[in-house]
DNA sequence: AAACTGTTTTTTATCGATTAAAAAGACAGT
DNA sequence: ACTGTCTTTTTAATCGATAAAAAACAGTTT
């Protein structure tokens, strides 16, 4: 049976939305609210059944009125695990399973084993393998399984090479912006986005990683690429894991980077070339340190 | 249920292999034809009975002999068409239906509609749809199906830049490679069929194809790295079917580029970075020209 | 003990059917 | 044109079945 994590989701946003409404308020039209929740008709009209039945919400002739907004406040949301969608909690389970228990180069995977371990159905597990099989972490040898290749240094190294000549590339065609490119308002943006983080970094440093990828998806956009945009991906998701994973350092690093991230939109600013690629160079280097440490290396697999 | 076209291509395998021993001569044993058939025994042993039961081979208390070369030549083979996988299968039905009938970018892909009219599971057409989607030629929209983006000028301009930027990268490596490494020879050979296809271009121009793809995996392969090869698998992927597809000027178009590869060569033998550079800029520009020619693109969508 | 063959167990590929969720479409009334 | 109501289609997810293929296990023979 298909999840309802979507109506899940919407449920809870609804809540959200309906406690910033005063009480006897009409609500907006099904069409409206579909825009603002991101969902069909279809699912808003059983979200606001959900909220009529709870009394939360009346109906006079197809109008909708809030009808007690602490009724609304009383109702419970649904808990975060159980809006996340099947295909997320796999990936979240897999990677897991990945970095802890198993991370040996060349060990096996198993379809059934793994949809019994996770209580996941085989067709789930099956698809995520499928598309995580891009992120070059595992390959499939036809008829016989799958085989994980390691989080090695290796596989740092090789993601970075790629990722320094997308990233130059960008960088530059970013420098090289009009100087009435909207672009520039939304750089100025998240600059002043770094500084407010800095300045609260003890407390606020786990926001870093979610800044990171917009910042660095935002230079991208200086020229889109389809396959730079997919290949940001997998950093994206390689990040994101590893930043939940090693915590080491956590708080000391991240500030780091967002100092690298501001001279490096100082000197796109500038419009320096050379000072650009020297900024965005420091930066990549810093991160690709940073990630290889956490790989599971030996000197052998280092080497080469 | 599963395809057996393993077994079918192991079995015409070995009715090749069985055709080059005298009558009489004992077989490998089941392990070394698992090897060279590159199945499992447990293939091998049903091929082998479907011999025996076809009076080619005989067992004496488990050795295997010839006991008629003309029996199994009058042995007919599997089809060709039998040994193509199911997933090959629906690659190459998808392939056609969007490159001939529907073109048009924005357009929807139902994964029940394909199901039935290619007549596969949906498994399959899901699974196949999954993989596919790092081509960059269709979307998913979660909860909504898949649109295809079309084979637009913009792609084909998109696929060029990261080609151009991995090979200028790969061919600089390869020049500067130790002259003791064996790609040097490797290189050599290929020279030699380049020129050898040139000498018969009239006849065997559809040759050109495959020699293209394994000497651009060649240059790759100076430097390593998992994501460069990922992304040749697009050009190739791209390339197999725009060579089925496109057969305007075919003959002429492969000629160009054969002598391109070779001065691009010549280059790589020179060791001269720059001239390595202008080879391989000029082939690829040529290379980029014959494939926007053949995208499905408007004056608008190119214009951009 | 290495190298076989014979036998049994596991795993994978593919299909078909089922269920509920979600989206999309049709249509009448204002 | 818009909203609300009702209907149809499509997607996500699961399950079970079946044959193919691989892998593991168990003896034999040299």
């Amino acid at each position: 049976m298909k999840t309802d994590t979507v109506f899940k989701r919407a449920f809870n946003d609804g809540l959200d939305l309906l406690s910033r409404l005063a009480d006897g308020g009409e609500l907006p039209s099904e069409n409206v609210l579909r825009e603002r929740l991101n969902v069909s008709r279809t699912t808003v009209r059983k979200v606001l059944d959900r909220f009529e039945a709870a009394g939360a919400v009346s109906r006079i002739d197809g109008r909708r009125f809030v009808r007690s907004g602490r009724q609304a406040r009383m109702l419970t949301k649904f808990s975060d695990a159980e809006t996340v969608p099947r295909s997320a909690q796999v990936e979240q389970r897999f990677m897991e399973w990945m970095l802890r228990d198993n991370a040996r180069p060349g060990t096996a995977i198993n379809e059934l084993d793994l949809a019994r371990r996770f209580g996941f159905a085989t067709t789930s597990i099956r698809e995520f393998l499928n598309r995580f099989q891009r992120f070059g972490l595992i390959e499939k040898r036809p008829n016989a399984g799958w085989v994980f290749m390691g989080f090695t240094p290796d596989f740092a190294l090789e993601l970075f090479e790629i990722r320094e000549m997308f990233e130059f590339r960008s960088a530059r065609a970013f420098a090289t912006l009009p100087s009435d490119s909207p672009l520039w308002e939304r750089m100025r943006a998240i600059r002043g986005e770094h500084l407010a983080l800095l300045r609260e970094v003890d407390r606020r440093f786990h926001d870093f990683s979610d800044l990171d990828s917009r910042f660095h998806r935002l230079i991208n956009a200086a020229a889109p690429n389809r396959f730079i945009d997919s290949f940001y991906d997998i950093i994206s998701f390689i990040f994101h894991y590893h930043y939940q994973w090693n915590k080491q350092d956590e708080r000391q690093r991240n500030e780091v980077a967002l100092r690298e991230h501001i001279d490096y939109m100082d000197a796109l600013f500038s419009r320096d070339i050379a000072a650009v690629r020297r900024a965005c160079k420091v930066h990549l280097t810093s991160a690709r340190v940073t990630l290889i440490r956490s790989t599971s290396g030996d000197a052998a697999s280092h080497r080469r």
